[in-house]
RNA sequence: GGAGAACUGGCCGAGUGGUUGAAGGCGCACGCCUGGAAAGUGUGUAUAGGUUAAUAGCCUAUCGAGGGUUCGAAUCCCUCGUUCUCCGCCA
């Protein structure tokens, strides 16, 4: 949510700021809402002061023994002009807030402007797509002998699902070791274990709800949702809190499966790892002071670039534009793993600064030393990795040419020494 | 799943319908006292919204959450949540 001072007070400028990624703010509905709210406000506490003088001086009479039957009589109609007042505010109110829960964040000012993913900016490649001499298998090729089946699961569930059994099992559960290994040890991030199933006051915390339900899975009748990323039950962590000054900055790693609906993607994907109802992902969660965010943010990436890095997979990181920008994020790089099958480069990871948008939603405040007050925080997060697309990148990049795959060297400690997936 | 008890400010805790945003204590901040400290002592010590040039003043709300009764609710009623105890079940 947007500071509603801001929205109030700069509602042209916020139009301006917003029109940038392409939000339409309907300026004058804002307004004329906002001045019923004022007026409305003004009425109910005005009637709410009389209604409390008058209870007060009417107790005074009863303990001084008066007779308060002609002081009831007086206020007679009070209570039902108080409660019309009340109602009239909570309408403006409602519809405020919904506008307002509906109104994405604002980019930063070192986000390009663009309509689409083909107008994000590339800030960086590492590593070379390597050269094949033999012709490339895609992952799920590659899978059928190594114990990837995606029938079974279509059984089992749906499509959309996958079981992975023996050594491909046991690889996809020593990425998860080594990612939260790696940022738990090296990065400095708490290991953190979490519910799957949340309710919705955290899922409109981090800005999932209310307006991207159709992408959740809804559970015992809308009692929980099965959590889309981590990033939703972590973050939730802070909601509702004050953190102390000295424990900033807050980071955890969380490992969760994470379920998507995938509501409207139908067609797209349809093969493979790559679009998946159930998928795991290893999480970074960030809770930093306002000022230290825009260093987080780079920070962060980084940190999830280092498994790609370390894992050996060439891959590029682009600033997204503000029409590829998601709904809560003043600012996202999204890493793009190359894909030999495809030649080209696919999202694994998305770390994005949210600034104080999710911190508003969830009322997530620390104590600001120089004035004394609570102020918001500011959150980010980013995957490090998605280990289901790492998985498949991982044996699409080092595939050999009989259809074994190659364990990159830092990985080998988690696989019993072992360093290759045979045929 | 069943039965019972509880939920008050940063913490402890008083308060069963009337000037209670809430006694008292602890903690914290500032001052006095002291050579310095402790003790003692004085003052202050919530959050949000509105109004405003103002983090001045004023108004409103907030005693787990939401509804209700009432002129008036921390106090009475209902629903929900959480915690604790006992029983059942269970990894």
């Amino acid at each position: 949510m947007l500071d509603p001072k801001l929205l109030r007070n700069e509602t042209a400028q916020v139009a301006e700021q917003l029109a940038r990624r392409g939000f339409d703010l309907d300026v004058a509905l804002l307004a004329k809402l906002e001045e019923e709210r004022k007026q409305a406000q003004l009425d109910a506490q005005e009637l709410q002061t009389e209604r409390n003088s008058r209870s007060k001086n009417i107790g005074k009479a009863k303990a001084a023994g008066e007779d308060i039957a002609p002081l009831l009589k007086e206020i007679e109609d009070l209570g039902d002009r108080h409660k019309a007042a009340e109602s009239r505010l909570n309408d403006v109110l409602t519809q405020l807030e919904q506008i307002a829960m509906g109104i994405p964040n604002i980019a930063q000012a070192d986000v390009p402007a663009g309509k689409d993913e083909s107008e994000n900016q590339e800030v960086l490649r590492w590593g070379e797509p390597r050269q094949f001499d033999f012709e490339v298998k895609d992952h799920v090729d590659l899978g059928a002998a190594l114990g990837m089946d995606f029938d079974t699961a279509a059984k089992i569930s749906a499509a959309r699902f996958v079981t992975l059994s023996g050594p491909l099992a046991k690889l996809q559960r020593a990425l998860t070791q080594f990612m939260l290994d790696l940022h738990s040890e090296q990065h400095g991030y708490t290991e953190t274990y979490v519910p799957y199933l949340v309710n919705a006051d955290s899922l409109k915390g981090t800005g999932q709800l209310p307006k991207f339900e159709e992408d959740l899975f809804k559970v015992n009748d809308g009692e929980f949702y099965l959590i889309p990323t981590a990033e939703v039950p972590v973050t939730n962590i802070v909601r509702d809190t004050i953190t102390e000054d000295a424990s900033l900055p807050l980071k955890f790693v969380a490992h969760t499966p994470c379920f998507r609906s995938e509501a409207g993607s139908y067609g797209r994907d349809v093969r493979g790892l790559i679009r998946q109802h159930q998928f795991e992902k290893v999480e970074l969660v960030q809770i930093v002071r306002p000022e230290d965010s825009a260093a987080a943010h780079e920070e962060l990436t980084a940190h999830a670039e280092k498994v790609l890095q370390m894992l050996e997979l060439p891959y590029r990181k682009v600033n997204l534009c503000t029409g590829d920008l998601g709904f809560s994020s003043t600012k996202t790089y999204d890493l793009e793993v190359w894909l030999p099958s495809q030649q080209t480069y696919r999202e694994i990871s998305s770390c994005s600064n949210f600034g104080d948008f999710q911190a508003r939603r969830l009322q997530a405040r620390w104590r600001n030393p120089a004035t004394g007050k609570p102020e918001l925080v500011h959150t980010l997060n980013g995957s490090g990795l998605a280990v289901g697309r790492t998985l498949l990148a991982l044996m699409e990049n080092h595939q050999q040419a009989d259809g074994s795959v190659v364990i990159p060297e830092a990985l080998r400690a988690y696989m019993g020494g072992q360093d290759m997936l045979r045929v």
